[in-house]
RNA sequence: CGGGAGGUAGCGAAGUCCGGUUCAUCGCGCUUGGUUUGGGACCAAGAAGCCGUGGGUUCAAAUCCCACCCUCCCGACCA
């Protein structure tokens, strides 16, 4: 992609309307627009991040036998008051007549509408277990939205939902999307804990949290000082009795066993192998995926942008042309690392120097290749690393072969 | 929903207390021409504003009064 082409427009100042840095960063950065407060729209920066969390969450959620669906925004309101929830989430809830004056809701979280799916279509225990999931856009109508995509009225969620004919399947399934989340975070470069959690207005009665420990975190756990487990009481340390710190924590992800809350209330139910009509069992399975975005950027960043992990960032090299004569040499050697399967954002504007290396540095993607002056003598061009800010100067062939092993191709 | 801060050109800000040729100002960005090109460079010329919205007070309002809207922060709330 050339710069000069791209939908990508830096700002120098810090926006107003942001105080926190992932807000901050990913307004300047041109990844988000502002909408309105709680709102936001993906630039292609965003959308490229985006898609790459997503793809990790794909992969996994494949891997450990869920199959994608994609369930409606629009809801009727009577599978709500199927289950009571109209009552339990009406203040998030956003709800509309339509002309035919039908109450319609965006759907906040899909539990009801899945279960309607699974009752359709599932009928005996040899069509079970089974695990859906889908990544859709989530509306909830937030008292006070904040920090940018933390906590928005419009957000992208990954939500799955497991369907077992007893308790054992279900631990099985939970047991799995528990440890798909602990690989899906790990690849996205977040430093998370999995703590035991409250199942508030989903119901059921066990359920384990993913936390990001962060400033802006709207959630609290207590570390210990000592052995650094986290808890949710602030006595001292059960395992070795230090003393704890409270620290600030984002959520990322929520896993709950469900048991037959809704199944039971909106009567999906199969006949088992006994001859015998039961509710299925089920869990679901969330994550933030536009809050994992402000989480990896309110972790990754130093005072000159994102430093965005490897499998997350927008392209994996942005290459700066430092001179206007040089642009057919560094042109060949942005297809040939396109070739070699590198997304390369190539910049070949007719900016200062300064002004290329700073919006590097803020884009954030991981390598920064710099060709310029010394190229007509030496050959060679420079390989900054984002993170370290490391230069290391190299010919094409070796730039080729570093990138190579650095993403294991 | 309670408390605090704020809204002036695309972005960031000054001006508001004390109303009036210092009132529409500055920096960045944008347009045109030229010089530059390994760290946000320089010169010249330009375009761009219902001073958040509506009402009021006054000879006169960005500035004073009232109402509303929007944004950010703290708290309550938050599958």
């Amino acid at each position: 992609m050339q710069y000069s082409k791209s939908f990508i427009f830096t700002v120098r100042e810090d926006p107003k309307v942001a105080e926190c840095v992932s807000h901050k960063l990913l307004l300047k950065g041109s990844f988000l627009y502002m909408v309105s407060s709680g709102i936001y729209s993906y630039l292609p920066l965003g959308l490229r991040v985006l898609e790459n969390v997503s793809n990790i969450i794909r992969k996994h959620m494949n891997a450990s036998g869920a199959q994608e669906i994609l369930m409606s925004a629009l809801q009727p309101i009577e599978i709500w008051q199927k289950t009571g929830r109209d009552e339990v989430l009406s203040e998030v809830m956003l709800r509309f007549k339509d002309r035919k004056n039908r109450t319609l809701v965006l759907g906040p979280t899909h539990e009801e509408e899945v279960t309607e799916i699974v009752k359709k279509h599932i009928s005996s225990y040899k069509q079970l277990p089974r695990i859906l999931y889908q990544i859709q856009t989530k509306f909830r109508d937030e008292a006070r939205p904040r920090f940018g995509v933390v906590r928005s009225c419009e957000f992208i969620m990954k939500d799955a939902y497991s369907f077992d004919v007893d308790e054992e399947g279900l631990a099985r399934n939970y047991e799995a999307m528990r440890s798909a989340y602990q690989a899906i975070f790990k690849e996205c470069g977040l430093n998370f804990i999995m703590t035991e959690a409250e199942s508030g207005a989903m119901g059921g009665n066990v359920s384990h949290e993913f936390m990001v420990p962060a400033e802006i975190g709207e959630d609290m756990l207590c570390e210990c000082q000592k052995c650094g487990k986290h808890f949710k009481d602030m006595s001292n340390c059960p395992e070795c009795d230090s003393k704890l710190n409270e620290r600030r924590m984002i959520e990322i992800g929520h896993v709950f066993k469900l048991g037959t809350k809704y199944s039971k209330a909106q009567e999906a139910l199969f006949i088992d192998k006994d001859g015998v009509r039961k509710p299925v069992i089920m869990g679901c399975y969330g994550i933030g995926v536009s809050r994992v975005l402000a989480a990896i950027v309110e972790t990754n960043y130093d005072d000159k942008g994102v430093i965005w992990p490897k499998s997350v960032s927008p392209f994996d090299v942005q290459f700066v042309c430092l001179d206007e004569k040089l642009i057919p040499e560094a042109s060949s050697m942005v297809e040939s690392l396109e070739r070699n399967g590198f997304n390369v954002l190539f910049d070949e504007r007719s900016e200062p120097a300064g002004v290329k290396f700073n919006d590097a540095y803020l884009l954030g993607n991981p390598y920064i290749v710099i060709i310029g002056k010394n190229y007509a003598s030496s050959k060679k061009i420079d390989l900054e690393i984002r993170k370290t800010r490391q230069k290391t100067s190299l010919s094409e062939e070796e730039l080729i072969n570093f990138l190579k092993n650095e993403y294991g191709k």
